[in-house]
DNA sequence: TTGAAAGCGGTACCAG
DNA sequence: CTGGTACCGCTTTCAA
């Protein structure tokens, strides 16, 4: 790497003290116009650009935020990953994106590598496995360290920091509802991870909305794929179809969604006339499903944006003891062609 | 922040001086064993971490790379991203990501950001804008600037430096190959980024096969969806696929590959059995569709893997004047259910 | 075997 | 208005 141009070389060129190019470059009132020009000129033609690390050991602020991403291949952490992206750049922050592949071990790797000054907080989603076996420790060292940092997505109620979610059962509810809404009377609930805390609501929900709409319940078809290739999956659901009177089905995920679509049209349901799907995540496989399916959207993007700005806010205004803070992203409806229109507006993606 | 726990706090603490502590968490030899251990048991007991900004600025060297994705939402990159993370991590490496949303001006706002020491070279797959207009002076100048680059995927033959691409040429040859041999006659193009380097390899490797093959080249049957929205893409197939004789498609994108499915089946085409289609990039997309799609796999992952390898050889050999390589990826047929089989061998992801 | 001091590239206090 | 200097946290050379 060429050497590059520092404050020093600019002093001795310009035969003024390093001082004074220092406050001449931050536009210090203190320095002479003159010799302010002189400066900054020189700076601009040789594209002078402070050193990073200076900057980061002096200020004891790097600038830089770490993101935490349980499976960059999941859609809905790859929207995060852009709102982060976004609000972090426009405050201008760096990002530094780290990904735990659903274990507890990278998690705890990961937290070590960075809490040495690297970062000056974390936004996190827990990994699968750190979820379901509420192991929370490395998480709760940081925070006793001080860290600032953001939960998203699968954020614990047990740790004691800002967080952003979503209503998983007012999601689910609202489906149901929906489903009731255009006619469905047997709505089945296919679920992915079981253990997950946010799966759990989604079912309350569902059941919860099941009662007060007065629609039937029946633990039959609440099914459980946790752990299933995809490639069973159509296998798995065709006995269960032909068993059960279903008409309107909610998945907790939009591969599901689309298998139980396949499932039913070779059975030969008509979707959405006599059979409805709504899946969760509205994601890129929804809008390519036939038929186009409707979803409910977790808005990735929105999370993750909020998540950068609350995190950016605790970190410029750490003397500060803000309370702790979580935002509920609000669920919708994206509806689309697995179900059946209902008066109210709908909007599409 | 809590205050963090420096080598100075650690030297006061048990009477001795800074560069001994320092040496001794060095293993240095210079230092009694019995003072070494002494240190270092301290120095474990309360969670001795090398400050981070103070390391890179006597070394410099950061032990970070930038890594550009054009659009996270792409499947393709988000496993470029996994392999570079991978591979990055496992060499310990950090690496900060960024995303230019295939504008040219945002990657120049990047690339100014991160040029001030906060990384060590860059590993970038320029955006769709940059490329079209062959606006490469950004890139030329951090080049210049000694930075260590690797370009991935979209990699201009116009720069000097590390790449890792694919033979576009090669892959549509190939798949036009795999078409003839189970049956099809006539062969459809369809390409959405026209004025892409790649899409120009792609067509050209399409028509040589088709000559060499003694198929017929029917420049009618070249479809350029480029700027089209994907609710479009089967209103403007449909006629296409009426009015023309096609039995086989290879597409430059898996949505339109979907798109083809659904007109040709719409049309009354059986897949694969008189209608096969081959979709680029192994994506999400194609794992669900209905018939599952056969791909051309661009091997993301290690597209990623190679860059980060490449990259970080190269940043740790800075002394020595290596030439500068151009990794070819393989691409494979990864066949699934909207090709017939023939008699090769076939995996399936 | 240990320690003092310079230096990495900046900022900021204080003196002149 | 300008400059000297200490300091951020660590490594490394040189002296003791």
């Amino acid at each position: 790497m060429k050497k590059k141009l520092t404050i020093k070389d600019i002093a001795k060129e310009l035969n003024v003290s390093i001082s004074t190019v220092s406050k001449a470059l931050n536009d210090s009132h203190e320095i002479a116009d003159v010799t302010k020009k002189r400066i900054q000129a020189y700076a601009k033609e040789f594209k002078y650009k402070p050193n990073f690390n200076a900057l980061s050991l002096k200020n004891k602020k790097t600038k830089t935020i770490a993101v935490l991403i349980p499976n960059m291949l999941k859609y809905i952490y790859a929207q995060v990953f852009n709102g982060i992206e976004q609000v972090a750049n426009e405050l201008g922050y760096k990002i530094i994106t780290c990904v735990s592949n659903e274990k507890t071990s990278k998690e705890i790797e990961i937290l070590e590598m960075l809490s040495n000054g690297s970062i000056d907080g974390f936004i996190i989603s827990p990994a699968l496995e750190t979820s379901i076996n509420k192991d929370y420790v490395h998480f709760q060292n940081i925070i006793e360290e001080g860290f600032p940092i953001v939960m998203y997505d699968r954020a614990p109620k047990e740790l004691d920091c800002d967080k952003v979610v979503i209503k998983d059962h007012k999601a689910t509810y609202n489906a149901v509802e929906h489903l009731k809404n255009t006619g469905c009377k047997n709505i089945a609930f296919i679920s992915t991870h079981t253990k997950l805390a946010s799966t759990k609501k989604r079912k309350k929900g569902y059941i919860k909305a099941l009662e007060e709409f007065g629609l039937d319940i029946n633990r039959e078809i609440m099914i459980d794929m946790t752990g299933i290739h995809y490639k069973e999956y159509e296998k798995i659901l065709t006995p269960i179809l032909e068993k059960h009177k279903i008409d309107g089905v909610i998945t907790t995920n939009e591969a599901t969604g689309i298998a139980i679509q396949k499932v039913a049209q070779k059975l030969g349901y008509k979707i959405p006339e006599n059979f409805s799907v709504i899946a969760f995540s509205n994601g890129i496989l929804a809008r390519h499903a036939s038929p186009q399916m409707t979803t409910i959207s977790q808005h990735g993007e929105k999370m993750g944006a909020k998540a950068a700005k609350l995190l950016i806010q605790r970190i410029e205004n750490e003397n500060e003891t803000l309370e702790y803070e979580t935002k509920i992203i609000q669920t919708d409806l994206v509806m689309r062609n697995s179900t059946k229109k209902f008066l109210k507006l709908n909007y599409n993606v």
